[in-house]
DNA sequence: CGCGATTTGTGCACGGCTTCACAAGCGCCT
DNA sequence: AGGCGCTTGTGAAGCCGTGCACAAATCGCG
């Protein structure tokens, strides 16, 4: 199965990497970072796989999947990796991302740091309120909805975030891909309906409360029950994989 | 999967859930409460499926795990199936929710209506920074961390939000599961450690735009491509019902 | 009262992901 | 130089999730 598509000179492809690899590599290059600022030059994967709270083969295999990476014996050179995996994922340059929706959670959005940190640069602000257009924002000016085609097209913007309501989300969703954004963060809590070659990654919040409820509400159930049979190793770490992309 | 099928006949038990499948549930719901307000009084799991976006066979099966809920050649009672699902994921009370952490994210979600709309309400905010203690939110006051054992036990809080910087993630949640909290909805990009028995689910809005990132990175690669061999289902948009619309 | 249209519930097969366990490779020390 | 210990890379097995396709069940209608 390892392919191995070496190109010609060291092609820098990736063909097919499993999306379950792919959702967890971020995670490993925030572990590498954290490593390499505390003056790590190598880790093993037992140790990078602590850090990024995987089990060790999982990461290897990961990994692996890279091309060579790691020295047997000694480990995996960390800003060698930070390098391959930067690479793979597409972060050799900072990506531009569209925020749409200045309300209360795009407020916030607008000015997390983490983004800028992490290979993105929040390069325009949008809404539909007028009473918004124009307001400033952590250095950047809010501007009307209408502007999309052109701002998009001038700071070569393919990603976006959709920080509306759900009702205006869909239609937002709609203006973006027509205006040529082809990934889509989505805040907004709802199905987005987008054409195929679009991606679509949706977080919501109150889901994610709500799987917690269920594991609480089965805790509760079982520790009112005489101490039963309890699996060791069920919950815990739970990771979310699968963007979805939606036919019409 | 221990057992199968424990309760008799009037078990109100749901003892192995999919995992798969509880996340989905919310997101039925969503959709069935969506539907309620449009007035349907039933849903077929064709309709459903397309609201929630996912596949009819597999929202059935996910369903049939509730047992019995629909009626053949009719469909699914909306109102009843919305009792069921909030049943299973106890939601039949609100629950109570603890924000730590009011910086600039935390106050959005403090501020966050969602929550309050779909079975959570929150109960109280905390933060280290004296600056903040005392600060009004939304109608709530903001409290020292420190007050924290007391409140949760006064509030019977059993999840709580971390929307603090990384380095104070893991001892926020260390004084949580301390605190008596059994659920935490991780914000801070780094990983937590916790006992067993205490549920994390993490979400990190620079990981997702950097799978993002990673789709778009090879999608560019595809199209400098000549039109070469395009396999049909790997990496990619293959995720979902799409899969059958995917040009071969 | 029976028939057909409709829709659920599910057996089954397939593919992907995870985990174990171990051989292969690498550096270091003697 | 050779052996030893450490760590990677991976074959193989098992588990989980998905989707198809169809039998079973229900309603409406003649």
């Amino acid at each position: 199965m390892s392919q191995q598509r070496t190109g010609p000179t060291g092609g820098p492809d990736f063909p097919d990497l499993p999306e379950a690899t792919v959702a967890r590599l971020p995670e490993y290059l925030r572990a590498l970072h954290h490593l390499a600022e505390d003056g790590h030059d190598t880790v093993s994967s037992e140790g990078l796989a602590a850090a990024a709270g995987v089990n060790s083969a999982k990461l290897r295999k990961d990994l692996s999947h890279l091309g060579r990476t790691g020295t047997r014996g000694v480990g995996y050179d960390v800003t060698l990796l930070i390098d391959q995996i930067e690479q793979v994922l597409g972060l050799t340059h900072r990506r531009a991302v569209a925020l749409v929706g200045v309300g209360n959670l795009g407020h916030a959005l607008a000015g997390y740091a983490g983004f800028g940190t992490r290979g993105f640069r929040i390069a325009a602000l949008f809404d539909a309120d007028h009473g918004r257009v124009g307001e400033h924002i952590n250095g950047l000016v809010v501007r009307h909805i209408d502007d999309l085609p052109e701002v998009v097209e001038q700071e070569s913007i393919s990603i976006a975030v959709i920080a509306t309501p759900a009702h205006a989300a869909q239609h937002v969703a709609d203006r973006l891909v027509e205006a040529g954004v082809t990934s889509v963060l989505n805040f907004a809590p709802c199905v987005l309906n987008v054409p195929d070659g679009v991606d679509v990654r949706k977080v919501d919040l109150a889901i994610e409360l709500q799987i917690l409820s269920f594991h609480e509400h089965r805790k509760s159930a079982l520790t009112a029950l005489p101490a039963a049979v309890q699996k060791p190793g069920r919950v815990g770490m739970a990771n979310r994989l699968g963007g979805e992309a939606v036919a019409t």
